[in-house]
RNA sequence: CGGGGCGUAGCACAGCGGUAGUGCGCUCGGUUCGGGACCGAGAGGCCGCAGGUUCGAUCCCUGUCGCCCCGACCA
């Protein structure tokens, strides 16, 4: 991509009101503009880190034999009325509204409503089950109030698997394959999740929570700094300072984001629409669900908060934008130039036909200064100058966003370094 | 929904009861050229919206809408 023609541009100045490091960096970026409270336009940059969250999400998912599926945003009142949540939370959660000829309808918030009755037409016998289906797709929650940018918003991104099962041994069983897809998702976007017991609900004793410790989250978590043993304090009786009952370390107090939930629903919805399956013996019995959820858009907001310094974003290699952010300088003299400018390009393309994503800062009226601040701001992982200076050397100027210091690479081994630099 | 803050040029801000300014950005010309340079010339405003007070309101008052923060809330 050629920064001379990338749709949005980074901003001298923030927002005056983006308080939150992610509302910030991301909008003074130019990966986001804000339309309204919570609620955000990806522009590309921003969407292209959006889409490799939600692709390592898929990878994952589908692992575990979740089969993707797309259910849509407006959904009628009915299959709401039957679980009692048309009008509890009703409109405090759901946008409700009227279509023609004045039918009830709302923008989905969560999906058990659509997915329930769904999978009962394919549900018939013991040998239909398990299954687990999962979409990405845009949620609406009316939101009594929005805030810290992409970390609580009205329309985000969500991620919303469930999943069926002939009893509570075999969703249990896949209950614990998720959760250890889930801290795969998170560890391949940058973050290192804390699997936290939370409230369960009148139906299972414990939900868990994927929650990332940061000074900005607005959840309280108590953890062990030893095993991670962690409860959420809405449930928690643990203190700092005290013991943990699983491994004997010490638990301690934390701030955190939450970046996933997973709930097992036990019989919940399948009640509510009479899901049930014919087993081996005969008997006819209900369907245990579960569901799973992480929020593609809340990723990116936390990964934003988590890595950056004074000067930016520094993504992580999987989910950057870009994997290298190439700066072309030119030269006082015009035949200096030709040669970098000859080179540069070179670059470029040899860098794509290896496979690598390159944001090409291929300006020229733009002084040096402008355009390692638009780097650092945007923090791909990896940049590389080419210059006068380093074709007096044959070499470009190697530097990670991570890193302090810049070295020389001589041009012929760039490609091959660079590869290596991005499977590490 | 309670409390607080803020709405003035694309962005960040200043200002004042007498009809609007600075910096950045933008356009043109010139000098610069490895960490957001400099000089000169320009373009760009329903001072969030509505009502009120006043001879006169961007400024004062009331209401309203919007954004941000704290709290409540967060299957």
């Amino acid at each position: 991509m050629r920064y001379s023609r990338l749709f949005g541009r980074t901003a001298k100045t923030a927002p005056h009101d983006a308080d939150s490091a992610n509302a910030r960096l991301l909008a003074q970026g130019g990966f986001v503009d804000q339309l309204m409270a919570g609620v955000y336009t990806f522009l590309p940059l921003g969407l292209r880190v959006l889409h490799k969250v939600k692709n390592i999400i898929r990878e994952e998912m589908n692992a575990v034999g979740g089969q993707e599926i797309l259910m849509p945003a407006i959904l009628p009142k009915e299959p709401w009325e039957k679980t009692g949540r048309w009008s509890d939370p009703g409109p405090e959660v759901m946008f409700q509204f009227k279509g023609r000829g004045g039918a009830d309808m709302g923008l989905g918030w969560t999906h058990e409503e659509i997915v329930t009755p769904l999978a009962k037409q394919f549900i018939r016998s013991y040998k239909d089950l398990p299954f687990s289906v999962y979409q990405i797709q845009d949620k609406f929650r009316n939101e009594p109030r929005a805030k810290s940018g992409l970390l609580r918003g009205r329309e985000f991104s969500m991620k919303d698997m469930y999943s069926f099962h002939k009893d509570e041994a075999d969703l249990v069983q896949y209950y614990d394959k998720v959760r250890d897809a889930y801290l795969r998702v998170f560890e391949r976007c940058g973050l290192h999740a804390l699997v936290v017991e939370a409230s369960g609900g009148a139906f299972s004793k414990y939900s868990h929570e994927f929650q990332t410790l940061t000074d900005s989250g607005e959840d309280i978590v108590y953890y062990c700094g030893k095993c991670e043993y962690a409860q959420n304090r809405e449930i928690s009786e643990y203190k700092a300072g005290d013991t943990c009952p699983k491994c004997g370390g010490t638990m301690k107090e934390g701030k955190a984001i939450e970046i996933g939930n997973i709930f097992k629903l036990m019989t919940r919805f399948s009640a509510a629409f009479d899901v049930g399956y014919t087993d081996a013996d005969g008997a006819k019995k209900p369907v245990l669900m579960g569901c799973y959820g992480i929020g593609p858009s809340r990723v990116v907001g936390t990964v934003a908060e988590i890595h950056h310094d004074e000067k930016g974003l520094i993504w992580p290699k999987s989910v950057a934008p870009f994997q290298v952010h190439l700066v072309m300088l030119t030269a006082k003299e015009e035949t200096a130039t030709a040669k970098v400018r000859e080179t540069a390009y070179r670059l470029e393309q040899e860098l794509e036909s290896a496979g690598i994503e390159v944001l090409f800062d291929d300006r020229e009226e733009v002084r040096a200064g402008e355009k390692f601040a638009d780097a650092d701001l945007i923090g791909n992982p990896l940049r590389l100058v080419v210059s006068e200076k380093t074709l007096a050397q044959s070499s470009v100027e190697w530097k990670p966003r991570m890193s302090s210091e810049a070295a020389l690479v001589p041009l012929a081994e760039v490609v091959a370094k660079c590869r290596e630099f991005l499977a590490a």
